[in-house]
DNA sequence: TCTCTTGACAATAATCATTATAAACTGATA
DNA sequence: TATCAGTTTATAATGATTATTGTCAAGAGA
């Protein structure tokens, strides 16, 4: 995910999918398919589910898109695809983008298992849901993490 | 899961229950409901697959099995409760457990962020299915992976 | 232009893991 | 014996995702 314009090559640009590209460029709130989907619905009311989840697995296949699982109920995305960890708050399921100290090499890997990749997930308890006490950090962190734009 | 004999307390050992806890017992497997299921389904014919969910939702809460979700197609369990990773071949599912060199911190967190846990997940390619070469570490491999006991 | 091919689309239907519900059962205890 | 919590089976429901089908539009040749 870096352009809107035509990634061309068996991907047709169709208004859908654009949309859904718009949607998704610099989006840092990590939106599960019924998210994407209800809010291109807007703009297009006559789209299907399938039309988002096929968009979303053309964009996985080309690796411009990333299918996070630390939400257990529901795949999140994320377009922002170097190596990176999440943080998700257990109450609010709102995810945040973090970096891990160093590359990760498992211990006691047995013999011969070659390792491809690695994900690194934090649960934790976000500070808009840590009681109603940490106001301001809240607001910062929700702004931040609802919200749409990564500079 | 650190014994058969009875935990007691609002857990009443039935001899289904008693099944699914020797199948776990050691073993190093991390087995889905599904097989979990199956296996004691032989023992068991009338035992429901509700019955299996309870039973591991009830191990769950009492923190004697984790949940362990590396496979993206369900859940898994792993009687072997102390913090560790995981590694799955990403061919035939199998799943290892290995360590981490540190405890984890995430870098970048919001402020205000709580964490709670982590989970670490590692990707791969087991001996067993890379090619059919490496016969003698796959074997070992297999052996240790699909098999029930940890010492 | 005409036709062919290749995605894409919407509309469903199908799958599949998991959870929920309801009713019957069991054993311990009052 | 009556009660009660916890368990069980049977079954239905949920909810995310995938698959299927028929239609359509755009570009490539002929």
């Amino acid at each position: 995910m870096r352009t809107t314009t035509a990634p061309s090559a068996g991907f047709r640009l169709t208004p859908q999918r654009a949309e859904i590209l718009r949607l998704l460029e610099g989006n840092t709130s990590h939106p599960s398919a019924e998210e994407i989907y209800r809010r291109v619905h807007r703009k297009f009311p006559g789209m299907s589910f399938a039309t988002v989840y096929n968009t979303l697995q053309s964009l996985l296949g080309r690796g411009e898109l990333l299918e996070i699982r630390i939400d257990p109920k529901r795949s999140r995305f994320d377009p922002f695809t170097p190596q990176h960890a999440h943080l998700m708050c257990v109450k609010c399921g709102a995810i945040a983008d973090v970096r891990t100290p160093a590359e990760l090499k498992p211990l006691g890997k047995p013999a011969g298992f070659k390792v491809l990749s690695c994900n690194v997930e934090f649960y934790g308890v976000c500070p808009a849901c840590a009681g109603k006490t940490a106001t301001k950090e809240a607001a910062k962190w929700q702004k931040r993490t609802q919200k749409r734009t990564r500079k």
